[in-house]
DNA sequence: GGCCGCGTATGATTTAAGTCATAGCCGGTT
DNA sequence: AACCGGCTATGACTTAAATCATACGCGGCC
């Protein structure tokens, strides 16, 4: 989202992460501003029964944790290094003040907001009719068309079977059958247990 | 969001608009910035089979069809007057050019998204269960929190059930016996049909 | 090489939400 | 007062996803 140099200039730090390292809990308040530099963050929500509904994964130039910069609520969900990973971060107030010299970058995160609440629109809305192979059908279209976790040169999907149930609230087995489904009609092919779309 | 003086100051019309009227369809491109002035507009996407799924209902004085503005994609969703209403718009290139030369109202957009984008991590993550009972109640409990929906008066839910299935992809019928079973449980109240909390 | 863990695969059974049908209630209208 | 339409209510039946159990394939590692 923004230049790692500019971030530096404004004073940011870097940070290691190892896999599975929480970066910060749903519920927290926020200190810093973060942004990815390499691996991989997944935003999720862990329910009563430990089970994780997986909001976003992000990817690195991508920032996350963004909401209570702007509205002073808590974090939405809980980050979690997927991998081992390197983040910047950077002061909550800093930031504050950046986005106020700079409004271009405001806009763009105005406009990063926006894209956001228009993939949670659409994510709402195809999962409201309960029809799993209609929910996975236009999640991996919507995938492919953004080129969201998706490899670039091979279109194999990045996702696992259970990372996409973690998305759309079903079980593992249902993802399993529905993808077979989705390749006997031809939306997808599967090589190795590998989903390309 | 902003001061109807504001608005008009910049240019910004009036519209009446009678019950059912559809303001934008979903899929379109964005001319105006709307606000909604009196009565009710509800926000939704329309499926194949004519189902709607309920994506916001609009209160006086909230801002809505925003996304298109920032981002420069279609409208997420169809915009209908519930009722009679009175909407005040504004052309999309002036409402540009206001939040440019007013940073504290760009600044309050940017914090509008955020809390729209809360709402829906939140609604996501607990319609992800499947569980109508959890799903209702927790609905019902942000309504409470946040006073919305909700007659500030006496407490009454201001949605019918039908509404309330629809933003949840439940049936009627599910949603009736399901907060009939939160009656019972004593987690809200039921008078005449009307359920308060 | 052999072991282990993760992800994928598949069948059998259960259960809860959807579906269908029908009825009653309440407010507004002629 | 009688009528109508929208909303609420309830029972009977069906169906599809969850659940449970089990197995296989593959890559990493001692």
């Amino acid at each position: 989202m923004i230049d790692v140099d500019t971030l530096l200039a404004w004073g940011a730090a870097f940070k290691k992460l190892s896999a599975n390292e929480i970066i910060f809990n749903e519920g927290a308040s926020a200190q810093f501003y973060y942004q990815l530099v390499s691996g991989s963050v997944r935003w999720v929500n862990i329910n009563d029964e430990g089970k994780e509904f997986l909001q976003v994964m992000i990817e690195p130039g991508e920032c996350f944790g963004e909401l209570p910069l702007f509205d002073d609520g808590p974090f939405a969900a809980t980050a979690v290094a997927d991998e081992d990973s390197v983040i910047i971060r950077l002061h909550r107030s800093t930031f504050l003040d950046l986005i106020k010299e700079n409004p271009e970058i405001h806009f763009a995160f105005t406009k990063l907001l926006a894209e956001r609440l228009r993939f949670k629109f659409f994510l709402l809305k195809e999962m409201a009719n309960h029809d799993p192979e209609h929910s996975i059908s236009t999640l991996l279209s919507y995938f492919k068309q953004t080129r969201k976790n998706i490899c670039p040169k091979c279109n194999r999907i990045k996702l696992t079977r259970q990372q996409i149930a973690d998305m759309t609230g079903l079980r593992v087995e249902t993802v399993i059958r529905t993808i077979k489904n989705l390749q006997t009609k031809g939306q997808l092919t599967i090589e190795k247990g590998k989903v390309y779309c």
